[in-house]
DNA sequence: TGTGACCCCTAA
DNA sequence: TGAGTTAGGGGTCACA
C-alpha cells in the first residue's frame, strides 16, 4: 500500500532473523501513527542499524598516512563483543579540529551505552552515541512527523489469527498490534512530505474514587475524531475490575492517538495504576492487560515488561506518563501552560475559557465527600463525572493544544510526542543533529561541555523615569538574539579557540565579541546555528504570506494552518538561544551564550546613546527594546473620550477640532519613530517601530510600566504590575486596572477617591471573600500515592523551611481534608489572620458551603492594597496634595 | 525597624 | 539522574 501518515510516536524491537541460513541481529523502528484517510498504523520499517563513532585522542599529520598503532586499535574495537563492523575513517570536524571519525555498527541500539563506557576507557572519543535509535531514523531519513510511506500490509484489525500471527513475526513485528493496519516497508520506502493535518482521535477520561477506600467508583470517556468533529460518550459503572476492564476494552475499540483529561498525569493515570496492581494479585499476567493494557503494542507478557513504550501507561520518575503508539497529553498541563490561569481547578479553567456555559462549570457535587455523594446520588455523580470526561476536549480545543503542538512537530521534524511531552533541547537537537551530519560535524555527547562556571551576563535593562510621559515611541530590534546569532555567525563550529594549535592562523576576518570571543567569518566557515535560523526565518515569512493569502481567498482553515506554522517557527527560533546559553547542551561552549548578550547590550546601549545625544530623551529600555519620547506637541490630547468621538462624528466643531490634533500627534510619533528606527536599522539589528503611547507611566520600578497604545491599536498596554500576576488577589488586580485609567487619563483627584474608597471596603470587610483568594503554586515530592497524610508529600527537598510558605501549609490543610496533592499545582487560600507569625491561611476551596465559613483578615488585605496602589499615587506626588485638602493623616493609606 | 534569605512570578 | 537563559520586583519570614 501507498499512503500519508502522522506519526504519534515510535520505539524499536531487537529480534534475530536468519539471512543465508546465518543468525543475525535486526533492528525494527515501530512508527505508531494515523494516516490522512483516518487509519491508524503501525509501520514496520527494516534496514536501519545502530551505531555511532569514535575517534582518537591525540593527533597525528594527516599527510603522513594511519600511524600503525592506530590501526591496532581500530582491529581492537573491532573485536569486541557486540561490534558488528567499523568503518572508516570519515574526516568530520570536532572542537579540537578536523578528525579521522570511524563508525562502529553494533548488534542492537541497546548495546551502546556498555560500548560507550568501556571506548572512552580506553582512550577513544565517543560521538553520536546517546542519540536515542528511533531519533536516528528520523535524522537520516530527513522526516519529521509528516511522512508518507509505501510497503506491504502484513496485518489488518479485521483479519483473523492469534497475537503470534506468522506474517507479523515474519515482518519483524512482536505481534498483532492494536491498529487498522500493519504495513512492512524498508527504510527507503518513507520520506517526508508536506505538513497536513491528520484526523487524531482524541480519548478523554475522568475517574471518581472513593476518598475511603482509594476505590474506582465509576468512570467516563468521551472520544473525539478530529477528522469529523464527532463525539462518542462511554460510561463505566459495576465493580471496579468491570469499570477498569471495560475503560480498557473502550481504548482499545476507539483506538485513540491522544489520551487526554484533567490532571490525568499526577491523579487518574497513578490511580489507575495502583488499582490495577491491586486487582490484579494472583492472577497472571492477562489480568494487568485486561486492566490497563491501553497502549497499540501486541497482548504479550513481554510488552508489559518494557520500561517505556510498554502496553500499560508507564513513567519514570517525574516525566510524563508514555505508552506504546499513543501519547498522554494531560489537559491541565496544556491549559496552565496555554492560559496561566489564576487558578488551575477544572471549573476556573471551564468557566475561563466558556464564561456563557454555566454547564460546564458549575459545581453541584461535592468532591471532597464523594463517598457519600456516591452512595446518595450516584446518577448526579455520574453525571458529573459524564461532564468532566468531555471538558478536557474542549479545552484543548479551545486553545488548539493538538494544532500547536502538530505545527511545532512539522517544524522540528519530530513525533508528535517529543512535540508534546519533549523537552526544547530535544526540539533543538533534532534540527541540529541533522545540519551536523550533513557537514560532516561530530556530534559530541550531552555533557562533554566544560561545565559553565557561574551566570553569564544577561539583557541590559536601563533605570525607568518614574511619573507620567507622554508621546512615546516604542522600538524594538526584531528577532534580537537570533539576527544576532546570524549577523556574528555565532556557533559551536564557528569559535575560535584561543587555547586550539593554529587558532591565530591567518582568518579571512572575524567577528570578535564585546567579552573579546572570537568567531570566523562565513566566508570561511558558515555555522549550523546560523543557517538553520536563516531558514527558519524564511520558512516563517512563507507561512506569513500564505496567511495573506488565504485569507483574501477567504481560505479559513489555511490561514489557522499557517498560524499554527508561522508561531511554531516563531517558538523554535527565539528556543535556540536558551539552549545554546545553557550550561549541559551538547554543541554548546559558554561564551556562545555571553557573547550573545554582550552584542545585545553593545547595540542596544549604542542606540540609547545615539538618540539621547540627537536630543531625545529615553525613558525606558528592556533588553531588546526602547522607548523614546517624541517631538510632538506636549499639548495635544492624548486620547479621546467615546462621547468627544461622538460629538466629532455629529459634526461638533470642537470635539472635530480636538480629534484632528490628536491624530495629528499620533500621526507625527508614528513618523518620527519610524524614521527613527529606520536610521538606527542595521542589516543584522533591524529596530522596528512597534507602537506608540500617547503616555507612558512607571513608578520608577524596572520592568514595571503602563502605557496608552494609540497605535497601531487602541489598547492599554501594562507589563509586570499586580494585573498580571496570578499570586494576587482579584479586588487588588481590578482596582489597580482602575487606577490605572485614572492615572493614564492624569485624573489624580479622583484616582486618590477611588484609592481609599477601596482601601477603606476592604478594611471594613465590605468585599466578599472571593474577591480574596490568593493562589501559589506549590512544589513538594509524593512520596506515596495515593496522598492520604501529610507524610506522603516531602515538602523539604523543595523547600529551606516548608513551614513558613503559606502555600504549603495550605498544601498540608487541603491534605488533611482528603483533597489529596498533586506537585506543582496552584494551591487557592486566603489570609484569615496576619497578625500570627507566620500568618493564618485557610484553603480556598471549590464549594460554596465551605466558602461561606471563609472570614478574612480585612486589615492585612487593605494594607496590601494600600501598599500595592500607594506606589502608584506616590510617583505622582499626590500625598502632598491629599493633606492640603484637609487629610490629617501623614501618608495616604495609613490606619 | 531594617536586612537578607528565600520564593513566586514576570519581562525579555 | 534532567535539563532553554538572565534581570528584576515584591511578598513573607526570621532575626538582629
Amino acid at each position: 500500500m501507498k499512503g500519508r501518515m502522522g506519526i504519534v510516536s515510535g520505539r524499536y524491537r531487537s529480534s534475530q532473523t536468519s539471512i543465508n541460513g546465518r543468525s543475525q541481529p535486526q533492528t525494527v523502528i515501530e512508527l505508531f501513527g494515523r494516516t490522512d484517510t483516518g487509519s491508524s498504523v503501525c509501520l514496520l520499517v527494516h534496514g536501519l542499524r545502530p551505531s555511532f563513532e569514535i575517534a582518537p585522542i591525540g593527533t597525528w599529520d594527516l599527510d603522513d598516512g594511519m600511524p600503525s598503532f592506530i590501526k591496532d586499535r581500530i582491529e581492537n574495537v573491532r573485536s569486541m563483543e557486540h561490534v558488528l563492523a567499523v568503518s572508516g575513517p570519515e574526516t568530520k570536524w570536532t572542537q579540537l579540529g578536523d578528525r579521522p571519525v570511524w563508525n562502529i555498527e553494533v548488534e542492537q541500539p541497546f548495546h551502546v551505552p556498555a560500548l560507550r563506557k568501556t571506548l572512552k576507557t580506553r582512550s577513544w572519543q565517543v560521538f553520536s552515541g546517546d542519540i536515542p535509535f528511533v531519533n536516528r531514523f528520523f535524522l537520516d531519513g530527513d522526516v519529521g512527523i509528516h511522512i508518507a510511506f509505501e510497503g506491504e500490509v502484513v496485518d489488518k484489525r479485521a483479519d483473523q489469527g492469534p497475537v503470534d500471527k506468522a506474517e507479523v513475526l515474519i515482518a519483524g513485528g512482536s505481534g498483532r498490534y492494536g491498529v487498522d493496519i500493519t504495513v512492512r516497508c524498508d527504510i527507503e520506502q518513507v520520506r517526508a512530505t508536506e505538513p497536513f493535518q491528520v484526523p487524531y482521535t482524541l480519548f478523554s477520561f475522568d475517574l471518581e474514587t472513593s476518598i475511603e477506600h482509594e476505590t474506582v467508583l465509576c468512570a467516563a470517556a468521551c472520544v473525539e475524531h478530529l477528522g469529523s468533529g464527532e463525539r462518542q460518550m462511554f460510561e463505566y459503572r459495576g465493580t471496579e475490575s468491570e469499570i477498569l476492564e471495560a475503560l480498557t476494552a473502550t481504548v482499545q475499540a476507539t483506538d485513540p492517538d491522544i489520551i487526554t483529561g484533567y490532571n490525568i498525569d499526577n491523579f487518574d493515570l497513578p490511580r489507575l495504576a495502583d488499582r490495577t496492581n491491586v486487582l490484579r494479585r494472583n492472577q497472571g499476567w492477562q489480568a494487568t492487560a485486561r486492566l490497563f493494557g491501553w497502549g497499540r503494542a501486541p497482548v504479550l507478557e513481554g510488552e508489559l515488561k518494557r520500561n517505556r513504550d510498554a502496553l500499560t501507561p508507564k513513567r519514570q520518575s517525574n516525566r510524563a506518563w508514555n505508552l506504546s503508539g499513543r501519547v498522554v497529553m494531560d489537559a491541565w498541563w496544556q491549559a496552565r501552560q496555554a492560559l496561566k490561569p489564576r487558578r488551575e481547578t477544572l471549573s476556573f479553567v471551564a468557566s475561563l475559557l466558556f464564561p456563557d456555559d454555566e454547564d460546564k462549570h458549575k459545581m453541584d457535587i461535592d468532591a471532597s465527600e464523594m463517598d457519600r455523594e456516591w452512595a446518595n446520588r450516584p446518577d448526579e455523580v455520574m453525571a458529573y463525572c459524564a461532564r468532566d470526561a468531555a471538558l478536557p476536549l474542549d479545552i484543548l480545543g479551545a486553545i488548539q493544544a493538538v494544532r500547536r503542538k502538530e505545527a511545532v512537530a512539522a517544524v522540528a521534524k519530530v513525533p508528535f510526542e517529543t512535540a508534546a511531552n519533549g523537552s526544547t533541547s530535544q526540539l533543538i537537537d533534532s534540527l541540529v543533529i541533522r545540519m551536523a551530519d550533513r557537514q560532516a560535524v561530530a556530534v559530541p555527547l550531552t555533557g562533554s561541555a566544560e561545565a559553565k562556571e557561574g551566570q553569564i551576563t544577561g539583557g541590559y535593562v536601563h533605570e525607568v523615569e518614574a511619573g507620567l510621559h507622554p508621546w512615546i515611541a516604542v522600538l524594538d530590534f526584531k528577532s534580537m538574539y537570533p539576527s544576532i546569532m546570524i549577523g556574528h555567525n555565532i556557533c559551536y563550529t564557528t569559535r575560535i579557540d584561543p587555547a586550539q594549535p593554529g587558532s591565530t592562523d591567518q582568518h579571512l576576518g572575524v567577528h570578535e565579541a564585546p567579552t573579546g570571543a572570537l568567531f570566523r567569518k562565513q566566508e570561511e566557515r558558515k555555522g549550523m546555528v546560523p543557517t538553520l535560523l536563516e531558514d527558519l526565518m524564511a520558512q516563517r515569512d512563507r507561512h506569513k504570506s500564505a496567511i495573506k493569502s488565504a485569507k483574501s481567498a477567504g481560505d479559513e482553515a489555511a490561514v489557522d494552518f499557517h498560524d499554527a506554522m508561522q508561531y511554531a517557527v516563531k517558538i523554535l527560533m527565539n528556543s535556540f538561544y536558551g539552549v545554546f546559553a545553557s550550561g549541559f547542551y551538547r554543541f554548546t561552549h559558554r561564551d556562545l551564550g555571553s557573547s550573545i548578550t554582550a552584542w545585545a547590550r553593545q547595540n542596544i546601549k549604542g542606540i540609547i546613546a545615539a538618540v539621547e545625544a540627537e536630543g531625545h530623551g529615553v525613558v525606558y529600555s528592556d533588553t531588546d527594546s526602547i522607548f523614546v519620547r517624541s517631538p510632538v506637541d506636549q499639548n495635544a490630547p492624548r486620547i479621546l473620550s467615546e462621547e468627544e468621538f461622538a460629538e466629532a462624528e455629529n459634526g461638533d466643531a470642537d470635539a472635530k477640532k480636538l480629534l484632528q490634533e490628536h491624530r495629528d500627534a499620533v500621526q507625527s510619533m508614528v513618523d518620527f519613530g519610524t524614521q527613527l528606527a529606520e536610521r538606527y536599522s542595521r542589516d543584522s539589528a533591524v529596530l522596528e517601530f512597534e507602537k506608540g503611547l500617547s503616555v507612558f507611566f512607571s513608578h520608577g520600578a524596572k520592568k514595571r510600566y503602563i502605557g496608552q497604545v494609540v497605535w497601531p491599536d487602541k489598547e492599554m498596554l501594562v507589563r509586570g504590575y499586580e494585573t498580571q500576576r496570578t499570586d494576587s488577589f482579584i479586588y487588588l488586580t481590578s482596582t489597580m486596572k482602575e487606577i490605572f485609567r485614572y492615572a493614564l487619563a492624569d485624573q489624580g483627584d479622583a484616582l486618590v477617591a477611588f484609592a481609599k474608597k477601596r482601601v477603606e471596603a476592604l478594611r471594613q470587610g465590605e468585599v466578599h471573600a472571593s474577591q480574596v483568594v490568593l493562589a501559589k503554586s506549590c512544589k513538594g515530592r509524593v512520596v506515596r500515592t495515593p496522598v492520604k497524610s501529610r507524610d506522603d508529600v516531602d515538602f523539604t527537598r523543595d523547600y529551606t523551611n516548608p513551614d513558613s510558605m503559606a502555600q504549603v501549609r495550605v498544601a498540608r490543610q487541603r491534605i488533611d481534608r482528603g483533597l489529596g496533592f498533586t506537585s506543582g499545582m496552584k494551591v487557592s487560600y486566603v489570609v484569615s489572620d496576619a497578625t500570627k507569625r507566620p500568618m493564618s491561611v485557610v484553603p480556598w476551596l471549590d464549594n460554596e458551603e465551605d466558602q461561606a465559613k471563609v472570614s478574612y483578615d480585612g486589615r492585612f488585605y487593605a494594607e496590601r492594597l494600600a501598599a500595592a496602589v500607594g506606589r502608584i499615587t506616590e510617583a505622582f506626588g499626590w500625598e502632598a496634595k491629599d493633606l492640603m485638602a484637609g487629610n490629617k493623616q501623614t501618608s495616604l493609606f495609613s490606619f
